[in-house]
DNA sequence: ATCGGTACCGATAACGTTACCGGCAACGCT
DNA sequence: AGCGTTGCCGGTAACGTTATCGGTACCGAT
């Protein structure tokens, strides 16, 4: 017993035809009621799996979901969790390729993953990505494809993403709403479109409350900590330096406290602080940092939902966008007017 | 040009026989080169890509690994790209999975990857795992198998992990050697190897420095923050209270950490503690807290490249046992000696 | 007796690929 | 002239499955 059964083999013992064999596994009609017991004793006892591939190549579908993300951080790992939820749930099995915001890491996972066949794809495009053939050929193969999260114009497909204009917008507003006055933003590179849509949703609260857009507030750099640290700290330097940061993820909000910090500015009374994501981490911290949130969970579920849809309507469907809201969550870091009960 | 071109369409448009497309593909000997050239050109223009489906039903591999791993948390999503990274090089796929640390999906994962027909297993077991037929039944199947991070003594085959008892002893002995003396410890589940491991390393270092093991200080608790804060308040409200805290992982060690703030004492003066991971985290709180680190994303690697090992001698090889070092990492939250420069 | 219907089953081709075997021509050598 | 060798190519089976078609046997009704 080393080679997985077949049906052939349970064919044979049972001297039957493996048509037979064949349908009373998939408990199809025609077959009499004694024959369908035999063969499920039968391949109940000799372990019988069906064999996945030759099954995929027959029906010619894998059941199987590619999912390209830039990254695993908590974000993104909370969106893929959510995706494999609900296509294991539907059958589906999903192959999880990180790009590591390279473009060139990109490519070669959409290669890889559609000669293996999958049956379509699940996509948030990597920071680097300003060309989207390779994305593009998947439709033209007429596969399911879905975005979300870090979506683009550039690339029409159904997609589930975060409302993010608004999420800046209440963000900004929040900070507007504490009295702050020159607010700076980090923004991150300048072809993503989360960061630019967070962007558009900072100028128009600035357009609000009537405050001319600054554009030496404006500062784009690498979506990550390092590369934040160091913006704020030039920020820092300005004469006339601003009074209160947004920036467009957690990541960069912590380093923006740690330059705050090094500077010896408190927040939320010399400079407010708000960050993005709502990341568990932003709330250990001293001062905990105000976020925007949003429900990366759901919207992988989501994601994984529509693609499902898409999957069975397949292609006669108009592509379908989904957005989720965001929630401002308040912490100390940009709470000026109501002081925190606690310390500080 | 809907469907994907095969080697039957360029065999009919040259006028020659499938065999001999196959061979000129695969650039085997026994063919001409100039039709070689001609198939080639052909399969250019026609955009042609093997189908792996058929291929791998053929030859019976897919060049898939299937990894399975608990969750994604930092330290596991490190080593998961560090798995991907060296198994893309090696023209492997990956498939991820994860059991959300529950026997139940660890069973169906499994079962998933073994007929989605992966060519072997990079597994990092489940918290709740306490049985482990569903493996030993890959390897009585003779597919390859590597075992990482979290390992068991009730599997035996090729291994990956820290040293989890000098990790646990290098923090407890860290701990004495300030002066700490009541020292407790923030366990995981009873069945967790990693757990046991770290509580081993610092039983022995209780013993090198002659102090009396007291079981009242050694606490089972969930793997997680909440659980943690709990335990941690119980542990502050005896009567003898510990003076330091070590916890087997830094999700626990920030619980801890919020129990202790609650109750108004101050690290390092009043209470030590000392987590596990080393999470970028546990240096933005405050105070920072020491930690005991690993390289995750290198222990991903080896274990990739082990299995590519254990892939190739088929079997016949002992099973390997690599284990990596840890490294102290001392920071405020336990540096009772040396005052930190800084703040507190 | 013939017919139609039903219940059950088997043979075959096909999915796309490769391994294996055998064939044919051309060539050089005895 | 006959032989073995070499270079190139094609046919076929096989991997494990299912869809399609057709066949047999039996039953009840004309």
């Amino acid at each position: 017993m080393d080679k997985p059964a077949t049906i052939k083999d349970i064919a044979k013992k049972l001297n039957i035809s493996i048509s037979t064999v064949s349908r009373a596994i998939r408990n199809a009609s025609d077959v009499n009621s004694d024959t369908k017991k035999a063969v499920m004793a039968l391949s109940e006892e000799l372990n019988y799996q069906p064999n996945r591939l030759a099954l995929s190549l027959r029906q010619k579908q894998t059941h199987t979901i590619g999912v390209i993300v830039p990254n695993l951080d908590y974000v993104l790992s909370m969106m893929v969790k959510g995706i494999d939820e609900v296509a294991l749930e539907a059958g589906y099995t999903v192959m999880v390729c990180q790009s590591n915001e390279s473009f060139g890491r990109e490519i070669v996972n959409t290669r890889r993953l559609l000669d293996s066949l999958v049956d379509g794809f699940i996509i948030s495009v990597s920071s680097e990505t300003k060309s989207f053939e390779h994305f593009k050929k998947i439709q033209e193969r007429n596969i399911p494809m879905v975005v979300f999260d870090r979506v683009t114009p550039h690339l029409v497909a159904p997609s589930v993403h975060l409302d993010n204009e608004n999420g800046g917008f209440i963000a900004t507003e929040h900070l507007l709403e504490q009295g702050y006055k020159r607010i700076a933003i980090l923004a991150g590179p300048k072809n993503l479109g989360i960061s630019n849509s967070r962007m558009d949703g900072y100028l128009s609260a600035l357009k609000k409350y009537k405050i001319k857009k600054d554009n030496e507030l404006i500062v784009h750099c690498d979506f990550n900590q390092d590369y934040a640290y160091f913006a704020t700290l030039e920020l820092l330097a300005m004469k006339k330096r601003p009074d209160a940061i947004f920036t467009i993820s957690d990541r960069m909000a912590i380093g923006a406290m740690l330059a705050i910090k090094e500077k010896g500015l408190k927040m939320p009374h010399d400079i407010g602080l708000i960050g993005f994501n709502n990341e568990p981490v932003v709330s250990l911290l001293t001062p905990q940092i105000s976020s925007v949130d949003m429900s990366s969970f759901e919207i992988g579920k989501a994601a994984a939902k529509l693609f499902i849809e898409t999957m069975h309507n397949n292609g006669d469907m108009p592509a379908e966008e989904q957005i989720m809201k965001p929630r401002l969550v308040i912490r100390e870091s940009s709470q000026k007017k109501l002081p925190a009960a606690g310390k500080l």
